[in-house]
DNA sequence: AATGGGACCTGCGCGC
DNA sequence: TGCGCGCAGGTCCCAT
């Protein structure tokens, strides 16, 4: 599932790869991941526009045109943008006037388009939390004082910290001896220091290795990121932690599927 | 205010 | 064999 190190991942390579071109079509195969406008206003809206520069804030991609607006790309669980694409299986196409084409395809049709007048006003972007490259350790303790829920659900919620998903947080809990379940307001000052470094660094990371092909995440060429070989427990339950042995567990927390070893890990 | 749970969506894997 | 069910998780929405 893209967080993100794929999202980052994505946005360079997006920035590379469509900078300066012209939007020429807009081929729209199936128009529910269009949201707020018609399908011939989102034409409209994106033919003859120049894609000016591409962001990125937390799991959301911006893309600026040169009509000064903004096409905001979510790729939620399954959304992936492939260059150079063919239109075939994807749910809505942009094809330049160099004739390449990016596909924006989505199995689950989770993933949202959007064309903004500006991003900033975005509920999604004001409810943000930061950016973990511009959090510190005393921000972030302070953020994490007060709270009461278990850790892995904080660190998944956007408004918290952006752009941690279901993966990263179970790695980066892992890597801080954390068990998922434990309550922040029970986290010990150690315990806080050595999650902050362990997000950050697995991030990073992960940033590095081009991200995770977990579910139908994929770099922009199409190819798989390197970091799944990383992961150190996530997806590998009643495999042997790496640490000690101990077969991997998987319990649901907040809904979700979440990994982690029973004896490294505690509450 | 903060928290938890359900809904959304599709394809795949499993069990009977 | 074939079918139906559960599951995958990011975000929004609602109830408490």
């Amino acid at each position: 599932m893209p967080e993100l190190p794929e999202v980052e991942t994505i946005k360079q390579e997006l920035g590379k790869a469509v900078i300066g071109n012209k939007i020429k079509q807009v081929i729209i195969n199936n128009p529910r991941v269009i949201k707020g406008l018609t399908k011939s206003e989102f034409s409209k809206q994106l033919t003859g526009k120049t894609i000016k520069s591409v962001l990125r804030k937390g799991k959301l991609l911006i893309i600026k045109l040169s009509s000064n607006k903004f096409l905001t790309i979510h790729l939620r669980m399954t959304g992936q943008l492939i260059y150079p694409g063919n239109a075939e299986k994807s749910r809505v196409s942009f094809k330049f006037s160099n004739e390449k084409i990016l596909d924006f395809n989505d199995q689950r049709l989770l993933g949202e388009l959007k064309i903004v007048d500006n991003w900033k006003l975005l509920p999604f972007i004001k409810n943000l939390g930061p950016e973990p490259s511009d959090l510190t350790l005393q921000k972030f303790k302070q953020k994490l004082s007060k709270r009461k829920k278990k850790i892995k659900s904080l660190l998944m919620d956007q408004s918290f910290i952006a752009g941690v998903g279901n993966l990263y947080a179970a790695e980066a809990l892992f890597r801080a001896k954390i068990h998922p379940e434990k309550k922040v307001n029970s986290l010990s000052d150690k315990e806080k220091q050595l999650l902050f470094k362990e997000l950050k660094k697995v991030l990073k990371q992960a940033t590095l290795h081009r991200g995770s092909s977990i579910d139908e995440y994929v770099q922009l060429s199409g190819q798989a990121g390197n970091y799944t070989l990383k992961h150190k427990v996530y997806g590998r339950q009643g495999k042997p932690c790496l640490v000690c042995g101990t077969p991997i567990k998987r319990i649901t927390v907040g809904g979700r599927g979440t990994y982690f070893c029973p004896k490294c890990q505690r509450k």
